[in-house]
DNA sequence: GTGTATACATACATAAACGAATGTAAACAC
DNA sequence: GTGTTTACATTCGTTTATGTATGTATACAC
């Protein structure tokens, strides 16, 4: 609370004219970071039906990659919410939170699985839902260790190898 | 450390005769449930070569899903080294030793999933070491939202399913 | 039997954090 | 021009945490 204050500009007292508590500052430097983040996601997976449903899901999940290595702020967002935050009781609204972006998210690319399914895309025995769930736990994944890896030898060198090589693996 | 003290049924102080400070103690508890576990990959993955590659890669996984379930010990660890704790700059070495573990786990992956190669039993085009990162990171990205989801309603009652799901894709 | 290492307990010093209470200056309302 | 709201600053109280210093009892060495 003292950093954010003092980034701001102001003293920590007048956060709480802003802001209730430390968790909902929290959840508002959360929604900053994942408003954008669904808005992208409309825009490319669901929006342009025009490209071909599964390098749209590559963009996405490489856009996102390029947009932490671009944006500081975002990358420092990323950084508290997933290794530099104790999510104890008072933090438990914040938990569900994450579960219910997380059901959108899948229930995003479920859909755009389905599209591709529908174009013949898929192996017929890959189900757009099994694929959506494949996918988001594999991205979880590799932002948990993107976000770790802050020497970059082990994962951010290579995320996007890996997003690509993913998507290989449900092409064919 | 009073939690811990208390459990143990010593004071505070008593830590600091055994443990020079809390990062040493941290890494003791993360050991605590490491080491059985790369002691589990060898036994499951290298030494046992009588079952197909990719049965066992499967078997691993379900059996850490499982250990989670039945261990309350190993459940309540996992929640501290994942939602529980800020990995902060007195915590850099940790997350260095996070890192090393997973390159080690990567590796022995990919040994696996070179084995069910040889066998014939991947899809030619897949290759192991591509193979071995996306089921690392697929399970990475598990284990969090298994972690965060103590409902048990988005992740925790399916994760059995998803094992097998993702060993499914992977297969054809 | 005296010295020393072990395994604690107790007490202290320090720091950091959150939130609440109170004060205040500027803007605006009318 | 006086009252009220807005947007802060300042101060205080309380809690919680880490690490250190010191005291002490037991076991063991010799």
């Amino acid at each position: 609370m003292e950093h954010i204050a003092t980034q701001a500009g102001v003293t920590r007292g007048a956060i709480y004219w802003h802001f209730r508590n430390k968790t909902e500052i929290f959840q508002a430097m959360r929604e900053q970071v994942f408003l954008p983040l669904i808005d992208r996601m409309d825009d490319t997976l669901l929006i342009d039906d025009s490209k071909n449903p599964l390098v749209r899901i590559e963009n996405f999940l490489c856009g996102t990659i390029q947009l932490l290595n671009n944006s500081l702020e975002t990358r420092q967002i990323y950084e508290i919410m997933m290794i530099k935050c104790e999510y104890v009781i008072e933090f438990s609204v914040v938990l569900q939170e994450i579960l219910l972006t997380c059901s959108g998210i899948e229930e995003k690319l479920r859909f755009t699985y389905e599209k591709a399914k529908e174009q013949g895309l898929l192996h017929p025995s890959h189900e757009p839902a099994q694929l959506a769930i494949d996918t988001q736990l594999f991205f979880i994944g590799l932002l948990h260790m993107w976000v770790k890896d802050s020497d970059g030898n082990h994962f951010r060198n290579r995320a996007i190898k890996l997003i690509k090589a993913h998507m290989r693996l449900i092409i064919r």
